[in-house]
DNA sequence: CGGGCCTCCCCT
DNA sequence: AGGGGAGGCCCG
């Protein structure tokens, strides 16, 4: 096949599929370019995913929150951030419809913290302020997201300055009925979940903690983590990857 | 270990 | 703008 005709195919089939899903491509968040693909089909409606310039993430007009956010994490950009101050900006993020977006009124007086799903820390000072979109966090009890969430987040960034760089794929997951709410709006998440993919270790592994105060956590594979979540996170990572545990820093909490 | 100090992530 | 609780880190 000539050449010019492989090139044209090549880039059919790219617009194609940017059409077909509506949605930009930020490849360079993803472990081989890939996006978690959605295996559960209640969950594929009212769908979208949103690149940002540090992060990705799968948002669900469902929910009205995020179902997963996806991010490279680099021991540079760890070092670079280190000691930059937090400038909280939480906002509507208008590129979603109303019907389909959070609102910060959602959250006032909820007894809930604004919890983030791609942590604020985790980039670099230029792109933290999209980390306060609100299609970046969901509702989280406020001893969950301070205390252990908090420490899980501070291993996963001990993990990407020990290995130099890691994929990082952190979610909520939604489990059993009924649901909770804020205002029958914005459905709280049962439990939340950060998985880590060392590409050149081919190693990789998750914590788990329920958004319920106290200090309890777990360590689960890639693979059990999918299935709970009904989404394919790392397309690209070879199932016996998937399938193991290993061993993850502590997460320290103080008795 | 314990204490002091810093970091984190929110709240009103 | 100011506050606070929990956890991390360092030093003894």
């Amino acid at each position: 096949m000539p050449k010019t005709i492989i090139v044209v195919s090549l880039l059919i089939s790219l617009i194609a599929s940017q059409i077909a899903f509506g949605q930009p491509s930020c490849p360079e968040f993803f472990a081989g370019g890939q996006p978690p693909v959605l295996v559960n089909a209640k969950l594929s409606n009212k769908y979208r995913l949103f690149c940002n310039s540090g992060f990705a993430n799968g948002h669900s007009g469902l929910t009205r929150g995020p179902l997963w956010g996806a991010e490279l994490l680099t021991k540079q950009d760890i070092d670079e951030g280190r000691g930059a101050a937090r400038h909280d900006n939480f906002r509507p993020d208008t590129r979603l419809p109303v019907s389909e977006r959070s609102e910060l009124k959602d959250y006032s007086r909820s007894g809930y913290d604004r919890g983030h799903i791609v942590n604020n820390r985790d980039l670099t000072p230029e792109n933290r302020d999209e980390s306060f979109l609100l299609s970046n966090i969901v509702p989280q009890v406020p001893e969950n997201n301070r205390g252990i969430w908090s420490a899980i987040e501070s291993a996963t960034r001990y993990e990407a300055k020990r290995r130099g760089q890691i994929y990082v794929i952190t979610g909520a997951l939604f489990q059993g009925q009924p649901l909770q709410s804020l205002k029958g709006r914005v459905i709280i998440p049962t439990s939340l979940y950060k998985c880590i993919y060392d590409v050149s270790k081919q190693q990789a592994g998750c914590y788990t903690t329920a958004n319920t105060s106290g200090d309890q956590y777990a360590v689960a594979s890639v693979a059990e983590v999918e299935l709970a979540a009904g989404i394919n996170l790392f397309p690209a990572m070879p199932l016996q990857v998937k399938m193991q545990l290993i061993k993850l820093p502590v997460p320290k909490a103080r008795r």
